[in-house]
DNA sequence: ACCTGAACACCGTTCAAGT
DNA sequence: ACCTGAACACCGTTCAAGT
């Protein structure tokens, strides 16, 4: 009986709600908010990042978020950078210290490293990916990558410019891949049926080589990790053959 | 004074709004409205595709537009299929009839076409790029496409990979720079003059390799047109190498 | 048959008022 | 010093009312 006036402690999940509340209420500091915020952007937590949602999230009133940043945008650089420092170590992980030579697995690695770590939450991989906050921890890595590609033969401005071309392959794929899946679930259906049936119904006589090939792109339809993983492979076959020409040309001159 | 009253001819200017209202009123059509949608979606029309800016373009009530389509989306995914035409209308104008040989010069017109289409429309570009309409004259275009790889040697669903690779590099690129460039323009600046600080400060000793590519990687920064043409060059040299290598496999089986 | 205009449930953001 | 809550200018969308 007693319990149920102290509604703080009241144990049947009615007031889940306000339970949670009164848990963050003491907790609203930069931390806090970017940790529920992470969790907002998250397909779990609902993948939509929102003022409102923040405070019902931090059991705290909506605009209480401004006293600890600015606007969304300054929110959602603060949210980038972390994204980023997980990636970035989510690659260190499953690469050796220090610049190795195998510069394909290395730049492999760190692209799907970010991708995945962007993945993770889409509703900020669609607010941030093409925004940049030129953290420290990125700066570092960026210098690592164009070492590498500069030890695998190609010249300083080359290798940053191919450097430059990952980067943006990776996170435009990697927008466009959480943009799709931000929508609602019955528009990507709507998107899905189109293809479908477009590609069930195609006159053999009139478009034969997409007829061929129609079971194949119906399944790459569903898999973007897959295009990804073909379109970076292709990408990386074409640093391969600049890097041969580099040691060609470098071979003649010598 | 008679003009005064009669606000449809008043000259002075002061009732602008009034007259493109009075002008427009009797067209409001499914063309008329597409028009004016894709009016808004430009840098000149204001970049912002809203009900109640193309209310005001149309000189109607905003709601009015839901009269010719269900809702948003549907007006969006028309947009799309008159951009992905013209696109291919463009790349046709710079192509030869029916497919050549040169299949790095077709891949790579079509993409450019298909990307400058878009950014025209930067806020179409942002709302659409992820979405498929899988209209008549794309269909033709892909199996266009398709056949141009196959006849350059690949295998015919290795070729239909290429082209969903390429497509999806494209679309991804091009969606990548409209984000940007629909940010408002402070925010913009912000980006931009972190990357400039960051880069003009690293200490030589730490960042050898970046110091060095610093000038051309800031260069980089404000050309998005010139980091997509690095970019897909890089990616038809791999597409090349697997051309090579599907030439000589043939060989070998042979 | 088509358009208008009020209404609703959301956005981000500001600001005076509370503690 | 930090939070609340009303308010504002926007979104897309619905629906009863007009013509």
């Amino acid at each position: 009986m007693v319990a149920r006036v102290e509604k703080d402690v009241e144990p049947d999940g009615q007031t889940d709600e306000a339970q949670q509340a009164a848990k963050r209420r003491v907790a609203l500091t930069r931390e806090s908010i970017l940790e529920a915020a992470l969790r907002l952007c998250s397909p779990e937590g609902g993948g939509q990042l929102t003022f409102s949602r923040l405070g019902k999230e931090l059991g705290a009133d909506p605009t209480a978020v401004y006293r600890h940043f600015r606007d969304k945008d300054e929110l959602v650089l603060a949210l980038t950078d972390l994204t980023i420092q997980e990636g970035i170590d989510l690659a260190r992980a499953a690469l050796p210290d220090g610049p190795s030579d195998d510069w394909r697995a290395w730049l492999t690695v760190t692209s799907e490293s970010v991708r995945a770590s962007y993945l993770a939450r889409p509703a900020l991989a669609v607010l941030a990916a093409a925004r940049t906050t030129a953290s420290p921890a990125e700066t570092h890595s960026v210098e690592l990558l164009i070492s590498v590609l500069h030890r695998a033969g190609l010249g300083v401005v080359e290798a940053a410019e191919c450097y430059r071309s990952l980067l943006d392959l990776t996170l435009a794929m990697t927008q466009y891949t959480a943009a799709f899946s931000s929508l609602d679930p019955a528009t990507q259906a709507k998107d899905e049926a189109a293809w479908a049936v477009k590609y069930a119904t195609l006159p053999e006589e009139e478009f034969p080589l997409l007829h061929r090939s129609a079971p194949r792109l119906t399944e790459l339809f569903r898999d973007d990790a897959e295009v990804f993983r073909m379109t970076l492979a292709t990408f990386l076959d074409g640093v391969a053959a600049r890097i041969e020409r580099a040691r060609q040309q470098r071979g003649a001159s010598a």
